[in-house]
DNA sequence: ATGATGTCCTGGGCGC
DNA sequence: TGCGCCCAGGACATCA
């Protein structure tokens, strides 16, 4: 379940192995993911140069000279894993996009749960796309407790679903918002209305602060998710709500333990004490 | 228009 | 050991 640090984590992956390199060959070996891949990647990438690799939310975004951009989403169980011109390449199930660069590496999308998506960009300017031209801003960039704040005074769902909401923020999915949201001490059933600009405030530097520790962590591997050289993240070891129900509140001088619910048919992780729901 | 619910998909964990 | 069941969940479709 990648999400931003993750992303993160695999974008950079990306860009240090096939910036500025070639793509000599393209296989597709599945086309029928979430998003189904485009007939004629194969046609459109053979022999291009790759620009540069960025991320926007949980997309990877990688320019292509004299082409539109590639969009890359991992879904939920998504891996790109990169082997060196001298490492061969096993096939594995559900290695899906194989990109070979003329150096000899050897760039692999598999994804199992197929609800990635791979495709290019209809637009010269991949940003006027959907759904970029709808998301929010990038939580680690500019992104104000005022703009968090107008945004959420429309909104009647609770701070939980809102926060999951890309058009709200870019980025986020449930482990980072209970972290974030435990961090800040905020109830996650509190309606989104409800919060102060203040409240907005600490959602704000808690979601910046667990994104920045869990980015210099590689990550969370929960299940799928690994590292572009197969590698582990490790901030799993350092979440404080997220799966832990039952568990002592992290809060050593709390005492309480930490509570699973169910909000919009997803689990939702918090502490009872901790995160008080007063002005529901 | 907004929010709630259902759908896609597979592997892993559980109970019996 | 093996079978069936349920769960994980990001984005999007569909419904009220």
């Amino acid at each position: 379940m990648p999400e931003l640090p993750e992303v993160e984590t695999v974008a950079k992956g990306l860009a240090g192995a096939i910036s500025g390199k070639v793509i000599e060959h393209v296989t597709v070996n599945r086309r029928d993911l979430r998003r189904a891949i485009p007939d004629g990647l194969e046609k459109r990438l053979t022999g291009k140069r790759v620009k540069e690799i960025k991320r926007r939310g949980k997309y990877i975004i990688i320019e292509i000279r004299g082409e539109n951009t590639v969009i890359l989403h991992l879904g939920m169980s998504g891996r790109i894993r990169i082997y060196a011109p001298d490492e061969s390449y096993e096939p594995v199930k559900h290695d899906h996009v194989i990109l070979s660069m003329r150096d000899g590496s050897k760039i692999v999308f598999n994804d199992p749960r197929r609800f990635g998506m791979l495709y290019i960009s209809e637009s010269k300017d991949w940003q006027k796309d959907l759904p970029f031209s709808q998301m929010g801003p990038e939580p680690l960039d500019n992104w104000s407790a005022r703009d968090l704040f107008q945004k959420l005074s429309q909104k009647k769902v609770p701070i939980k679903n809102a926060l999951l909401d890309q058009g709200i923020v870019a980025g986020l999915g449930n482990i980072y918002v209970c972290e974030a949201l435990f961090e800040a001490r905020i109830d996650p059933r509190r309606l989104s209305s409800s919060l102060s600009l203040e409240e907005c405030d600490s959602i704000i530097k808690a979601v910046k602060s667990v994104l920045e520790r869990a980015i210099k962590a590689g990550g969370s591997t929960l299940k799928d998710y690994r590292h572009v050289d197969g590698s582990l993240g490790y901030f799993q070891n350092s979440l404080s709500v997220y799966d832990r129900e039952g568990q002592d509140c992290a809060n050593k001088q709390c005492g309480d333990k930490i509570r699973r619910i169910t909000q919009s048919s997803r689990s939702s992780f918090y502490c009872p004490s901790c995160q008080n729901a007063h002005n529901n």
